[in-house]
DNA sequence: TTGAAAGCGCTAACAG
DNA sequence: CTGTTAGCGCTTTCAA
């Protein structure tokens, strides 16, 4: 595939690249006419720019990395291809995706990759918030632009984007207890999920202000699958522990839960509500008795960007966090919607 | 950020880059010792090649574009993601992605985004089989390496992985059968997606070989959304029209006819089946009665990369088909399930 | 086995 | 306003 060159488009115009080039580029130093020339010719003969070459000279890459802990959630997909339709098309920024698969080490790798790639800057979800702080380290130490969002490391400093996971607990839950669910079961996230330790700390803060005792019975560490959450209530109900609700981190988990419940004969939302925060168009179809919660996509992506470039263009800027309040809004279909 | 470069490692060794560069490469025309020290100390610094200089030299990128018609369906994110780790992991390409958010002006707009990007080849899932014809034209034309995946187009010549929707569809509507089910409404795609008219073409077969009448009646061409697919279920049901089974051409149109239904009191799968074509983990967890079809995304993902390399290599290199036949396993979640 | 030199396409001093 | 020159980091002849 043969490409225009600015060459080309100087030994046409019997100019010099130099003068080519600021043309193209409008540096102002030119005179109008050779410019119009310029742009003319280029445009008939399908000139683009060659990026590597300028980047080359430029020393950066225009192109950022994106690594999330995994790509079934559609939150997470939403995020990155808004990002990245904002990135490629105002910014003229490549956008490299990598995915996690919910294992550090698989994060580990991706973080190198994008390093050996040189992007001017990463925007991480990760997924654990402990396992690869020296990287993360690291790589801000060399000046690398790295933004956390979502699934954010507390303790590391770093520009972030944080989810307000603590206040959309408190309104979930708190719309549980105004149904008159008094018992509910709390399937909480891994500990080293910050968003997890977060809704907890909504769920019990939930409890607190409407006087309903905490009972630690209730609430059950549980990995992501859906299986485990639903092993987790199996236990509940061979041991005759009584609720009225289950509260889980993900919207699998709660998945995993309805199943069961359904198995059991166990009316839903009848005997039991379940309810779970996401912001997927699947989950409110599919849920009889789901309560969720939406996330400011666009918010978050923009807010990330605009963290990201301003990292990249100062790598010495302070790090700062924005906290994304969620439009919190509790959409509770109904039994068969 | 500053990197180690050849010219680095030539001074501290006292070689020039040229004889650097060969043994970094593994050239084979240096002698074993300075590879030996040329090597120790690129670890040592640290020391990563410049892609982009390469490529500059080289007149390639490395990298290359996937342009799907959403993000939504796991399968498409599956099979990028699979792409994507093999391609950066054994062959060093960037993978850049685009969604075209099932519009076809879209999709032009990111195909000119990835001319300009200048990729050394594109995996492309189209929107529709009609609208962009003319910009696959030319970009083959001009020599681009043009690979279509999953949703192809029948009647442009290039390299395509094609899956075989219709034995798919013939299985699935057959499974149907089998269990006595007599009127099968399907609820298929528009027209202009080629997966939709070759599901049709299998649901008729089905029929035929069960010697069940083709009625048009029962077959709706419908677009993707869950309330399109609601809406003619409501339109048979109006007009007193018997049907035991709907067949639908999305699982989103599948949910919105389980939610129709439910809402009318209509039991399933007792008065009628739902059925529909996928591999997410979504959906069989969550359709008590929905019969699925699992995808063969490795296959998918491999037998791309592997047409798509052989274009990048030889730009003249014969179009090549491969169909790849779905490992069909029909999985019939129970009531409960 | 090594080095010198050219060049990929572009930008940015510097000079005129 | 325009041209000359140098150089980004690398590979690849061509000579030695």
């Amino acid at each position: 595939m043969k490409y225009i060159t600015i060459i080309d488009l100087a030994r046409r115009l019997n100019l010099s690249k130099s003068t080519v080039s600021r043309a193209l580029a409008g540096d102002g130093n030119v005179s109008k006419e050779t410019q119009d020339r310029v742009r003319e010719l280029a445009q008939q003969l399908g000139y683009t720019r060659n990026d590597m070459a300028v980047n080359l000279r430029q020393k950066q890459t225009k192109s950022i990395g994106i690594i999330i802990p995994e790509i079934v959630t559609p939150f997470f997909m939403h995020v990155v291809s808004e990002v990245q339709r904002e990135l490629n098309g105002r910014h003229g920024y490549r956008v490299l995706l990598a995915q996690s698969n919910e294992n550090s080490d698989i994060e580990l790798a991706n973080l190198r990759m994008m390093e050996e790639f040189r992007v001017d800057g990463i925007l991480l979800s990760v997924c654990s918030s402990r396992n690869n702080i020296p990287e993360y380290l690291r790589l801000k130490e060399k000046g690398m632009a790295l933004v956390f969002f979502d699934r954010i490391v507390p303790q590391f400093s770093a520009s972030k984007i944080e989810i307000n996971e603590y206040a959309k607990s408190v309104l979930l839950v708190e719309h549980l207890i105004e149904q008159g669910r008094k018992k509910i079961v709390h399937i909480a996230g891994p500990e080293y999920i910050y968003n997890s330790t977060e809704r907890l700390r909504g769920y019990k803060k939930a409890l607190a202000k409407n006087g309903i005792a905490y009972d630690p019975t209730y609430v059950i560490p549980c990995d992501l699958a859906a299986e485990a959450a639903a092993a987790k209530i199996t236990y509940l109900l061979d041991n005759n522990i009584d609720f009225d609700a289950v509260f889980c981190f993900t919207e699998t988990q709660a998945l995993g839960v309805k199943k069961l419940l359904s198995k059991q004969k166990i009316a839903i939302p009848d005997q039991v509500a379940i309810a779970c925060m996401s912001g997927t168009t699947l989950s409110t179809l599919v849920h009889p008795t789901l309560t969720s919660v939406e996330q400011p996509v666009d918010q978050i992506a923009s807010a990330a960007i605009q963290l990201l470039l301003e990292k990249i263009e100062n790598p010495t800027a302070e790090d700062r966090t924005i906290v994304v309040d969620a439009q919190i809004k509790i959409r509770e279909s109904s039994a068969v919607d």
